[in-house]
DNA sequence: CCCGCTCGGTGTTCTAGAACACCTCGGCCC
DNA sequence: GGGCCGAGGTGTTCTAGAACACCGAGCGGG
Protein backbone atom coordinates (compact mmCIF):
# COMPACT_ATOMS: atom_id res chain seq x y z
CA UNK A 1 0.00 0.00 0.00
CA UNK A 2 3.59 2.26 0.68
CA UNK A 3 4.41 2.30 -2.85
CA UNK A 4 1.35 0.73 -5.03
CA UNK A 5 -1.52 2.61 -5.63
CA UNK A 6 -4.70 0.80 -5.55
CA UNK A 7 -6.66 1.49 -8.88
CA UNK A 8 -9.98 2.23 -7.50
CA UNK A 9 -7.62 4.93 -6.24
CA UNK A 10 -6.15 5.62 -9.51
CA UNK A 11 -9.67 6.08 -11.40
CA UNK A 12 -11.15 8.36 -8.78
CA UNK A 13 -8.28 10.54 -8.89
CA UNK A 14 -8.33 10.50 -13.16
CA UNK A 15 -12.16 11.75 -12.51
CA UNK A 16 -11.80 14.35 -10.01
CA UNK A 17 -8.98 15.53 -12.60
CA UNK A 18 -11.82 15.76 -15.19
CA UNK A 19 -14.45 17.14 -13.00
CA UNK A 20 -12.21 19.91 -11.37
CA UNK A 21 -10.59 20.63 -14.73
CA UNK A 22 -14.47 21.59 -15.75
CA UNK A 23 -13.67 18.93 -18.46
CA UNK A 24 -17.05 17.44 -16.96
CA UNK A 25 -19.58 20.11 -15.66
CA UNK A 26 -21.54 19.78 -12.98
CA UNK A 27 -25.20 18.31 -13.97
CA UNK A 28 -23.30 16.36 -16.63
CA UNK A 29 -24.17 12.65 -16.82
CA UNK A 30 -20.74 10.28 -16.56
CA UNK A 31 -21.15 7.00 -18.34
CA UNK A 32 -22.73 4.42 -16.67
CA UNK A 33 -20.35 2.29 -14.54
CA UNK A 34 -20.48 -0.69 -16.83
CA UNK A 35 -19.49 1.67 -19.37
CA UNK A 36 -16.79 2.84 -17.08
CA UNK A 37 -15.58 -0.03 -16.29
CA UNK A 38 -14.99 -1.38 -19.15
CA UNK A 39 -13.28 1.82 -20.76
CA UNK A 40 -10.69 1.66 -17.42
CA UNK A 41 -10.40 -2.15 -17.79
CA UNK A 42 -11.21 -3.02 -14.39
CA UNK A 43 -14.51 -4.54 -12.74
CA UNK A 44 -17.78 -3.02 -11.51
CA UNK A 45 -16.72 -3.16 -7.91
CA UNK A 46 -13.48 -1.54 -8.69
CA UNK A 47 -15.25 1.47 -10.58
CA UNK A 48 -18.23 1.51 -7.67
CA UNK A 49 -15.00 1.64 -4.88
CA UNK A 50 -13.56 4.77 -7.41
CA UNK A 51 -17.28 6.45 -7.28
CA UNK A 52 -17.95 6.15 -3.52
CA UNK A 53 -14.84 7.86 -2.98
CA UNK A 54 -16.01 11.13 -5.40
CA UNK A 55 -19.48 10.61 -3.66
CA UNK A 56 -18.29 10.94 -0.25
CA UNK A 57 -16.39 14.06 -1.43
CA UNK A 58 -19.43 15.85 -3.18
CA UNK A 59 -17.94 15.36 -6.23
CA UNK A 60 -20.42 13.37 -7.81
CA UNK A 61 -23.99 12.00 -7.06
CA UNK A 62 -25.55 8.37 -7.93
CA UNK A 63 -28.94 8.32 -8.39
CA UNK A 64 -30.32 4.98 -8.50
CA UNK A 65 -32.08 3.79 -11.66
CA UNK A 66 -30.96 7.54 -13.18
CA UNK A 67 -27.18 7.44 -13.46
CA UNK A 68 -24.12 9.11 -11.80
CA UNK A 69 -24.07 12.88 -12.02
CA UNK A 70 -21.57 15.35 -11.65
CA UNK A 71 -22.66 17.26 -8.52
CA UNK A 72 -23.72 20.78 -8.67
CA UNK A 73 -21.68 23.22 -6.83
CA UNK A 74 -23.02 24.16 -3.77
CA UNK A 75 -24.90 27.14 -3.44
CA UNK A 76 -25.39 28.26 0.09
CA UNK A 77 -28.42 30.18 -0.37
CA UNK A 78 -30.71 31.20 1.92
CA UNK A 79 -34.35 30.26 1.17
CA UNK A 80 -35.22 32.69 3.64
CA UNK A 81 -34.65 35.17 0.63
CA UNK A 82 -37.66 33.68 -1.29
CA UNK A 83 -40.25 34.28 1.96
CA UNK A 84 -38.73 37.71 1.86
CA UNK A 85 -39.00 38.57 -1.92
CA UNK A 86 -42.84 37.30 -1.22
CA UNK A 87 -42.86 39.65 1.56
CA UNK A 88 -41.09 42.47 -0.46
CA UNK A 89 -43.80 41.61 -3.39
CA UNK A 90 -46.30 42.14 -1.08
CA UNK A 91 -44.98 45.50 0.73
CA UNK A 92 -44.92 46.41 -3.30
CA UNK A 93 -49.08 45.56 -3.76
CA UNK A 94 -48.51 42.69 -5.98
CA UNK A 95 -51.20 39.90 -5.10
CA UNK A 96 -49.79 37.06 -3.53
CA UNK A 97 -51.67 34.49 -2.49
CA UNK A 98 -51.36 30.45 -1.77
CA UNK A 99 -53.32 27.93 -2.59
CA UNK A 100 -53.80 24.47 -0.67
CA UNK A 101 -53.70 21.93 -3.60
CA UNK A 102 -53.99 18.71 -1.87
CA UNK A 103 -53.16 17.22 1.97
CA UNK A 104 -53.05 13.51 2.75
CA UNK A 105 -51.29 11.18 4.30
CA UNK A 106 -49.12 9.14 2.36
CA UNK A 107 -46.61 6.12 2.30
CA UNK A 108 -43.33 7.91 2.90
CA UNK A 109 -40.80 7.32 0.24
CA UNK A 110 -36.78 6.69 0.05
CA UNK A 111 -36.35 10.50 0.28
CA UNK A 112 -38.84 11.57 2.54
CA UNK A 113 -37.95 8.94 4.87
CA UNK A 114 -34.46 9.74 5.03
CA UNK A 115 -35.15 13.20 5.38
CA UNK A 116 -37.07 12.94 8.53
CA UNK A 117 -35.57 9.57 9.75
CA UNK A 118 -39.01 7.82 9.87
CA UNK A 119 -39.16 3.82 8.38
CA UNK A 120 -39.38 3.28 4.62
CA UNK A 121 -43.28 3.16 3.55
CA UNK A 122 -43.68 4.85 7.27
CA UNK A 123 -47.67 6.98 6.83
CA UNK A 124 -46.70 10.60 6.41
CA UNK A 125 -48.85 13.96 5.93
CA UNK A 126 -48.35 15.31 2.56
CA UNK A 127 -49.09 19.13 1.89
CA UNK A 128 -49.31 20.64 -1.11
CA UNK A 129 -49.49 24.25 -1.98
CA UNK A 130 -49.08 26.43 -4.75
CA UNK A 131 -47.27 29.98 -4.25
CA UNK A 132 -48.96 32.93 -6.46
CA UNK A 133 -48.00 35.94 -7.33
CA UNK A 134 -50.67 37.51 -9.17
CA UNK A 135 -52.49 34.43 -10.19
CA UNK A 136 -49.61 33.42 -11.62
CA UNK A 137 -47.90 30.35 -9.96
CA UNK A 138 -44.52 30.92 -8.33
CA UNK A 139 -43.58 27.94 -6.58
CA UNK A 140 -45.55 24.75 -6.11
CA UNK A 141 -44.20 23.08 -2.38
CA UNK A 142 -44.76 19.81 -1.15
CA UNK A 143 -44.46 19.52 2.91
CA UNK A 144 -43.96 16.17 4.32
CA UNK A 145 -44.32 15.69 8.08
CA UNK A 146 -44.30 12.57 10.00
CA UNK A 147 -47.70 10.84 10.42
CA UNK A 148 -47.91 11.65 14.70
CA UNK A 149 -47.85 15.31 13.88
CA UNK A 150 -49.56 15.30 10.80
CA UNK A 151 -52.72 13.63 12.28
CA UNK A 152 -53.03 16.53 14.50
CA UNK A 153 -52.12 19.14 11.92
CA UNK A 154 -54.72 18.02 9.51
CA UNK A 155 -57.24 19.56 12.79
CA UNK A 156 -55.88 22.79 11.42
CA UNK A 157 -56.75 25.17 8.63
CA UNK A 158 -53.87 25.15 6.37
CA UNK A 159 -55.29 27.09 3.18
CA UNK A 160 -55.52 29.65 5.88
CA UNK A 161 -52.32 29.09 8.48
CA UNK A 162 -49.01 29.00 7.52
CA UNK A 163 -47.82 25.69 8.17
CA UNK A 164 -44.43 27.25 10.66
CA UNK A 165 -47.31 28.99 12.34
CA UNK A 166 -49.45 26.24 12.56
CA UNK A 167 -47.30 23.73 13.86
CA UNK A 168 -46.07 26.25 16.48
CA UNK A 169 -49.46 27.71 17.55
CA UNK A 170 -51.91 24.23 17.13
CA UNK A 171 -49.30 21.79 18.37
CA UNK A 172 -46.71 23.72 20.45
CA UNK A 173 -43.19 22.34 17.76
CA UNK A 174 -40.84 25.46 17.05
CA UNK A 175 -39.04 25.19 14.44
CA UNK A 176 -35.74 26.15 15.34
CA UNK A 177 -33.31 25.32 12.65
CA UNK A 178 -33.22 23.82 8.89
CA UNK A 179 -31.15 22.35 6.44
CA UNK A 180 -31.78 23.26 2.85
CA UNK A 181 -30.12 22.55 -0.62
CA UNK A 182 -31.08 24.12 -4.02
CA UNK A 183 -30.48 22.55 -7.35
CA UNK A 184 -31.11 22.64 -10.76
CA UNK A 185 -34.05 20.79 -11.97
CA UNK A 186 -36.10 19.64 -14.79
CA UNK A 187 -40.08 19.80 -14.44
CA UNK A 188 -41.53 16.22 -14.02
CA UNK A 189 -45.19 16.24 -15.42
CA UNK A 190 -46.80 16.74 -12.02
CA UNK A 191 -44.45 20.02 -11.34
CA UNK A 192 -45.06 21.58 -14.67
CA UNK A 193 -49.07 21.33 -14.74
CA UNK A 194 -49.16 22.89 -11.43
CA UNK A 195 -47.15 25.60 -12.31
CA UNK A 196 -48.14 26.19 -15.98
CA UNK A 197 -44.91 25.32 -17.29
CA UNK A 198 -43.67 22.56 -19.99
CA UNK A 199 -42.51 19.56 -19.34
CA UNK A 200 -38.93 19.49 -18.71
CA UNK A 201 -38.98 23.13 -18.11
CA UNK A 202 -35.81 24.55 -15.92
CA UNK A 203 -36.45 25.31 -12.82
CA UNK A 204 -34.99 25.45 -9.25
CA UNK A 205 -35.49 22.81 -6.34
CA UNK A 206 -34.74 23.47 -2.68
CA UNK A 207 -35.25 20.60 -0.07
CA UNK A 208 -35.58 21.83 3.17
CA UNK A 209 -35.23 19.64 6.60
CA UNK A 210 -37.04 21.42 9.49
CA UNK A 211 -35.51 20.99 13.10
CA UNK A 212 -37.79 21.47 16.01
CA UNK A 213 -36.25 21.92 19.90
CA UNK A 214 -33.84 18.39 20.61
CA UNK A 215 -32.62 18.11 16.84
CA UNK A 216 -36.22 16.07 16.10
CA UNK A 217 -36.63 16.71 12.19
CA UNK A 218 -40.40 16.67 11.54
CA UNK A 219 -40.65 18.69 8.13
CA UNK A 220 -39.44 18.54 5.26
CA UNK A 221 -40.30 20.47 2.27
CA UNK A 222 -39.50 20.34 -1.36
CA UNK A 223 -39.87 23.85 -3.48
CA UNK A 224 -39.94 24.15 -7.42
CA UNK A 225 -39.58 27.11 -8.56
CA UNK A 226 -39.74 27.58 -12.61
CA UNK A 227 -36.23 28.97 -13.51
CA UNK A 228 -38.29 32.05 -15.44
CA UNK A 229 -40.39 33.37 -12.10
CA UNK A 230 -37.35 33.77 -9.68
CA UNK A 231 -33.91 34.71 -9.92
CA UNK A 232 -31.07 34.36 -6.79
CA UNK A 233 -29.17 37.74 -6.80
CA UNK A 234 -26.82 39.15 -4.18
CA UNK A 235 -28.10 42.82 -3.75
CA UNK A 236 -30.87 41.66 -2.15
CA UNK A 237 -30.95 42.84 1.60
CA UNK A 238 -33.67 41.82 3.89
CA UNK A 239 -33.91 41.97 7.68
CA UNK A 240 -37.26 39.81 9.51
CA UNK A 241 -39.72 37.99 7.97
CA UNK A 242 -42.15 35.09 8.50
CA UNK A 243 -43.08 31.77 6.57
CA UNK B 1 -34.27 -0.79 -1.15
CA UNK B 2 -37.00 0.30 0.23
CA UNK B 3 -38.75 -2.85 2.28
CA UNK B 4 -35.70 -4.43 2.19
CA UNK B 5 -32.92 -3.77 4.48
CA UNK B 6 -29.50 -4.89 3.09
CA UNK B 7 -27.65 -7.33 4.86
CA UNK B 8 -24.30 -5.16 5.38
CA UNK B 9 -26.62 -2.93 7.06
CA UNK B 10 -28.03 -5.07 9.60
CA UNK B 11 -24.87 -6.60 10.05
CA UNK B 12 -23.66 -2.64 10.58
CA UNK B 13 -26.55 -2.17 12.99
CA UNK B 14 -26.20 -5.58 15.11
CA UNK B 15 -22.33 -4.85 15.52
CA UNK B 16 -23.36 -1.16 16.46
CA UNK B 17 -25.97 -2.05 18.69
CA UNK B 18 -23.07 -4.49 20.68
CA UNK B 19 -20.05 -1.97 20.73
CA UNK B 20 -23.20 1.01 21.85
CA UNK B 21 -24.50 -1.20 24.47
CA UNK B 22 -21.39 -1.85 26.34
CA UNK B 23 -20.66 -5.46 24.65
CA UNK B 24 -18.19 -4.74 22.99
CA UNK B 25 -15.87 -2.09 24.95
CA UNK B 26 -13.46 0.37 23.58
CA UNK B 27 -10.06 -1.08 22.63
CA UNK B 28 -11.53 -4.17 22.12
CA UNK B 29 -10.59 -6.52 19.16
CA UNK B 30 -13.24 -7.63 16.72
CA UNK B 31 -13.02 -11.20 15.75
CA UNK B 32 -11.45 -11.03 12.25
CA UNK B 33 -13.10 -10.29 9.07
CA UNK B 34 -13.10 -14.10 7.69
CA UNK B 35 -14.41 -15.60 10.61
CA UNK B 36 -17.49 -12.42 11.04
CA UNK B 37 -18.09 -13.46 7.57
CA UNK B 38 -18.90 -16.95 8.62
CA UNK B 39 -20.25 -15.75 11.21
CA UNK B 40 -22.74 -13.80 9.81
CA UNK B 41 -23.63 -15.86 6.95
CA UNK B 42 -21.93 -13.78 4.24
CA UNK B 43 -18.90 -13.40 2.29
CA UNK B 44 -15.85 -11.79 2.89
CA UNK B 45 -16.84 -8.15 1.05
CA UNK B 46 -20.21 -7.73 2.39
CA UNK B 47 -18.77 -7.53 6.23
CA UNK B 48 -16.36 -5.50 5.05
CA UNK B 49 -19.22 -3.09 3.81
CA UNK B 50 -20.78 -3.35 7.06
CA UNK B 51 -17.42 -2.24 8.55
CA UNK B 52 -16.65 0.54 6.37
CA UNK B 53 -20.54 2.20 7.28
CA UNK B 54 -19.07 1.57 11.39
CA UNK B 55 -16.06 3.13 10.47
CA UNK B 56 -17.02 5.79 9.14
CA UNK B 57 -18.97 6.88 12.42
CA UNK B 58 -15.73 6.70 14.11
CA UNK B 59 -16.96 2.93 15.50
CA UNK B 60 -13.93 0.84 14.89
CA UNK B 61 -10.91 1.16 14.15
CA UNK B 62 -9.23 -0.87 11.39
CA UNK B 63 -5.52 -1.45 11.22
CA UNK B 64 -4.27 -3.62 8.15
CA UNK B 65 -2.25 -6.64 9.74
CA UNK B 66 -3.41 -6.41 13.36
CA UNK B 67 -7.27 -6.59 13.22
CA UNK B 68 -10.69 -4.74 13.57
CA UNK B 69 -10.95 -2.57 17.01
CA UNK B 70 -13.59 -1.00 18.57
CA UNK B 71 -12.84 2.28 18.30
CA UNK B 72 -11.98 4.30 22.19
CA UNK B 73 -14.07 7.28 22.59
CA UNK B 74 -12.47 9.60 21.90
CA UNK B 75 -10.39 11.73 24.60
CA UNK B 76 -10.34 15.39 24.28
CA UNK B 77 -7.26 15.39 26.33
CA UNK B 78 -4.67 18.28 25.86
CA UNK B 79 -1.25 16.73 26.12
CA UNK B 80 -0.02 20.31 26.87
CA UNK B 81 -1.23 18.95 30.27
CA UNK B 82 1.51 16.81 30.23
CA UNK B 83 4.21 19.73 29.68
CA UNK B 84 2.21 21.34 32.20
CA UNK B 85 2.78 18.55 35.12
CA UNK B 86 6.35 18.58 33.99
CA UNK B 87 6.58 22.00 34.68
CA UNK B 88 5.00 21.41 38.04
CA UNK B 89 7.10 19.21 39.15
CA UNK B 90 9.94 21.34 37.97
CA UNK B 91 8.39 23.89 40.32
CA UNK B 92 8.20 21.40 43.11
CA UNK B 93 12.05 20.84 42.93
CA UNK B 94 11.66 17.24 41.58
CA UNK B 95 14.28 16.93 39.18
CA UNK B 96 13.51 16.15 35.45
CA UNK B 97 15.74 16.34 32.96
CA UNK B 98 15.54 15.19 28.95
CA UNK B 99 17.88 12.94 27.60
CA UNK B 100 18.70 12.99 23.48
CA UNK B 101 18.51 9.48 22.21
CA UNK B 102 18.89 9.68 18.86
CA UNK B 103 18.64 11.59 15.93
CA UNK B 104 18.89 10.49 12.65
CA UNK B 105 16.89 10.33 9.10
CA UNK B 106 14.90 7.46 8.15
CA UNK B 107 12.81 6.70 5.71
CA UNK B 108 8.83 7.70 6.37
CA UNK B 109 6.86 4.56 7.00
CA UNK B 110 3.17 4.91 6.34
CA UNK B 111 1.92 6.48 9.54
CA UNK B 112 4.76 9.05 9.23
CA UNK B 113 4.38 9.88 5.55
CA UNK B 114 0.24 10.15 6.26
CA UNK B 115 0.83 12.48 9.38
CA UNK B 116 3.43 15.10 7.94
CA UNK B 117 2.00 14.57 4.17
CA UNK B 118 4.87 13.70 2.44
CA UNK B 119 5.19 11.12 0.13
CA UNK B 120 5.65 7.27 0.91
CA UNK B 121 9.77 6.32 2.50
CA UNK B 122 10.63 10.32 1.85
CA UNK B 123 13.14 10.71 3.85
CA UNK B 124 12.29 12.66 7.37
CA UNK B 125 14.49 13.20 10.73
CA UNK B 126 13.41 11.18 13.59
CA UNK B 127 14.56 12.30 16.82
CA UNK B 128 13.89 10.39 20.04
CA UNK B 129 14.31 12.11 23.75
CA UNK B 130 13.15 10.22 26.93
CA UNK B 131 11.46 13.36 29.58
CA UNK B 132 13.17 11.63 33.11
CA UNK B 133 11.99 12.44 36.54
CA UNK B 134 14.30 12.25 39.18
CA UNK B 135 16.13 10.04 36.71
CA UNK B 136 13.71 7.52 36.25
CA UNK B 137 12.18 7.73 32.65
CA UNK B 138 8.76 9.23 32.13
CA UNK B 139 8.36 9.37 28.68
CA UNK B 140 9.44 8.40 25.76
CA UNK B 141 8.92 10.83 22.56
CA UNK B 142 9.67 10.35 19.09
CA UNK B 143 9.57 13.15 16.83
CA UNK B 144 9.74 13.48 12.85
CA UNK B 145 10.01 16.20 11.03
CA UNK B 146 10.41 16.24 7.19
CA UNK B 147 13.57 16.25 5.86
CA UNK B 148 14.26 19.62 4.30
CA UNK B 149 13.18 21.28 7.64
CA UNK B 150 15.41 18.62 9.93
CA UNK B 151 18.39 18.76 7.65
CA UNK B 152 17.98 22.58 9.27
CA UNK B 153 17.40 21.51 12.42
CA UNK B 154 20.04 18.96 12.90
CA UNK B 155 22.90 22.03 13.32
CA UNK B 156 20.67 23.06 16.64
CA UNK B 157 21.76 21.62 19.72
CA UNK B 158 18.87 19.47 20.52
CA UNK B 159 19.87 17.98 23.94
CA UNK B 160 20.14 21.83 24.84
CA UNK B 161 17.20 23.32 22.97
CA UNK B 162 13.14 22.12 23.16
CA UNK B 163 12.34 21.24 19.60
CA UNK B 164 9.43 24.15 19.60
CA UNK B 165 12.27 26.82 20.35
CA UNK B 166 14.48 25.25 17.88
CA UNK B 167 11.81 25.67 14.83
CA UNK B 168 11.13 29.15 15.73
CA UNK B 169 14.34 30.67 16.40
CA UNK B 170 16.73 28.80 14.52
CA UNK B 171 14.43 28.19 11.51
CA UNK B 172 11.43 30.99 11.72
CA UNK B 173 8.65 27.94 11.65
CA UNK B 174 6.01 29.26 14.68
CA UNK B 175 3.89 26.28 15.72
CA UNK B 176 0.44 27.46 15.30
CA UNK B 177 -2.11 24.17 16.07
CA UNK B 178 -1.37 20.27 16.56
CA UNK B 179 -3.70 17.63 16.39
CA UNK B 180 -3.43 14.92 19.17
CA UNK B 181 -5.16 12.05 20.09
CA UNK B 182 -4.23 9.86 22.95
CA UNK B 183 -4.43 5.57 22.90
CA UNK B 184 -3.96 3.23 25.56
CA UNK B 185 -1.20 0.69 24.15
CA UNK B 186 1.15 -1.81 25.07
CA UNK B 187 4.62 -0.83 25.00
CA UNK B 188 6.35 -2.65 22.36
CA UNK B 189 10.17 -3.85 22.92
CA UNK B 190 11.57 -0.51 21.94
CA UNK B 191 9.70 1.53 24.04
CA UNK B 192 9.60 -0.66 26.87
CA UNK B 193 13.51 -0.84 26.98
CA UNK B 194 13.86 2.98 27.22
CA UNK B 195 11.52 3.15 29.67
CA UNK B 196 12.42 0.81 31.91
CA UNK B 197 9.58 -1.38 31.72
CA UNK B 198 8.16 -4.92 30.60
CA UNK B 199 7.33 -5.36 27.26
CA UNK B 200 4.08 -4.89 26.62
CA UNK B 201 3.20 -3.10 29.85
CA UNK B 202 0.10 -0.60 29.52
CA UNK B 203 1.01 2.45 28.39
CA UNK B 204 -0.24 6.02 26.90
CA UNK B 205 0.40 6.69 23.08
CA UNK B 206 0.07 10.24 22.36
CA UNK B 207 0.31 11.65 18.83
CA UNK B 208 0.46 14.86 17.49
CA UNK B 209 1.21 16.45 14.54
CA UNK B 210 2.00 19.89 14.74
CA UNK B 211 1.06 22.74 12.30
CA UNK B 212 2.98 25.84 11.28
CA UNK B 213 1.41 29.06 9.62
CA UNK B 214 -0.22 28.66 6.57
CA UNK B 215 -1.26 24.86 7.80
CA UNK B 216 1.86 22.79 6.60
CA UNK B 217 2.84 19.90 8.86
CA UNK B 218 5.74 20.18 10.35
CA UNK B 219 6.24 17.74 13.60
CA UNK B 220 5.02 14.37 14.06
CA UNK B 221 5.42 13.53 17.98
CA UNK B 222 4.78 10.34 18.75
CA UNK B 223 5.01 10.22 23.26
CA UNK B 224 4.58 6.59 25.14
CA UNK B 225 3.99 7.61 28.93
CA UNK B 226 3.73 4.32 31.04
CA UNK B 227 0.47 3.99 32.62
CA UNK B 228 2.31 3.48 35.95
CA UNK B 229 3.97 6.63 35.78
CA UNK B 230 1.36 9.17 34.60
CA UNK B 231 -2.60 9.86 35.53
CA UNK B 232 -5.30 11.93 33.56
CA UNK B 233 -6.84 13.38 35.87
CA UNK B 234 -9.55 16.38 35.50
CA UNK B 235 -8.59 18.10 38.61
CA UNK B 236 -5.32 19.49 37.38
CA UNK B 237 -5.42 23.11 36.79
CA UNK B 238 -2.52 24.63 34.74
CA UNK B 239 -1.78 27.91 32.63
CA UNK B 240 0.86 28.61 30.45
CA UNK B 241 4.40 26.90 30.01
CA UNK B 242 6.81 25.40 27.22
CA UNK B 243 7.74 22.37 25.74
C1' DC C 1 -56.75 13.89 -20.61
C1' DC C 2 -55.20 11.03 -16.92
C1' DC C 3 -53.52 6.95 -15.00
C1' DG C 4 -51.35 2.59 -15.01
C1' DC C 5 -48.31 -0.65 -16.98
C1' DT C 6 -44.30 -2.18 -19.48
C1' DC C 7 -39.77 -1.93 -21.07
C1' DG C 8 -35.15 -0.52 -21.43
C1' DG C 9 -31.55 1.58 -18.97
C1' DT C 10 -28.94 2.12 -14.76
C1' DG C 11 -27.62 1.67 -9.92
C1' DT C 12 -27.13 -1.72 -5.86
C1' DT C 13 -26.24 -5.84 -3.43
C1' DC C 14 -24.08 -10.05 -3.01
C1' DT C 15 -21.44 -14.34 -3.86
C1' DA C 16 -16.96 -16.82 -3.99
C1' DG C 17 -12.55 -16.76 -4.16
C1' DA C 18 -7.57 -15.52 -4.85
C1' DA C 19 -3.62 -12.82 -4.35
C1' DC C 20 -1.27 -9.18 -2.24
C1' DA C 21 0.15 -6.11 1.68
C1' DC C 22 0.86 -5.30 6.41
C1' DC C 23 1.99 -6.51 11.27
C1' DT C 24 3.98 -8.86 15.25
C1' DC C 25 6.79 -12.02 17.44
C1' DG C 26 10.36 -15.19 17.97
C1' DG C 27 14.60 -17.01 16.66
C1' DC C 28 19.08 -16.68 14.77
C1' DC C 29 23.26 -14.47 13.39
C1' DC C 30 26.72 -10.92 13.54
C1' DG D 1 22.50 -5.92 21.87
C1' DG D 2 20.78 -4.96 17.40
C1' DG D 3 19.18 -6.29 13.01
C1' DC D 4 17.15 -9.41 9.83
C1' DC D 5 14.21 -13.08 8.38
C1' DG D 6 10.42 -16.20 8.40
C1' DA D 7 5.98 -17.78 9.93
C1' DG D 8 1.43 -17.03 11.16
C1' DG D 9 -2.33 -13.96 11.43
C1' DT D 10 -5.12 -10.26 9.52
C1' DG D 11 -6.63 -6.51 6.48
C1' DT D 12 -7.06 -4.93 1.43
C1' DT D 13 -7.77 -5.15 -3.38
C1' DC D 14 -9.66 -7.19 -7.22
C1' DT D 15 -12.02 -10.36 -10.45
C1' DA D 16 -16.33 -12.09 -12.63
C1' DG D 17 -20.75 -12.47 -12.62
C1' DA D 18 -25.76 -12.68 -11.34
C1' DA D 19 -29.88 -11.03 -9.48
C1' DC D 20 -32.52 -7.42 -7.66
C1' DA D 21 -34.29 -2.54 -7.23
C1' DC D 22 -35.18 1.87 -9.09
C1' DC D 23 -36.35 5.31 -12.69
C1' DG D 24 -38.42 7.61 -16.63
C1' DA D 25 -40.58 7.57 -21.02
C1' DG D 26 -43.89 5.90 -23.97
C1' DC D 27 -48.04 3.60 -24.98
C1' DG D 28 -52.60 1.98 -24.32
C1' DG D 29 -56.99 1.94 -22.09
C1' DG D 30 -60.73 4.08 -19.61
Amino acid sequence: MNGRVPRYHRIAEELRERIQSGDLGPGVRLPNQRRLARDFGVTLMTVRHALELLERDNLIRRQHGLGTFVAAPSIDYDILQLRRLVGELRAQGEPVSTRLLSSRFVAADRRVSAALEIGPRARALQIERLRLVDGRPMSLQRSFLPAPIGEELVKADLAATPLRQALEFKIGLVIVRARESVSAVRLGRREARELGCAVGAPAFESERVSFAVGGRAVVFDRVFIPGDRFRITRQLHFEGASA
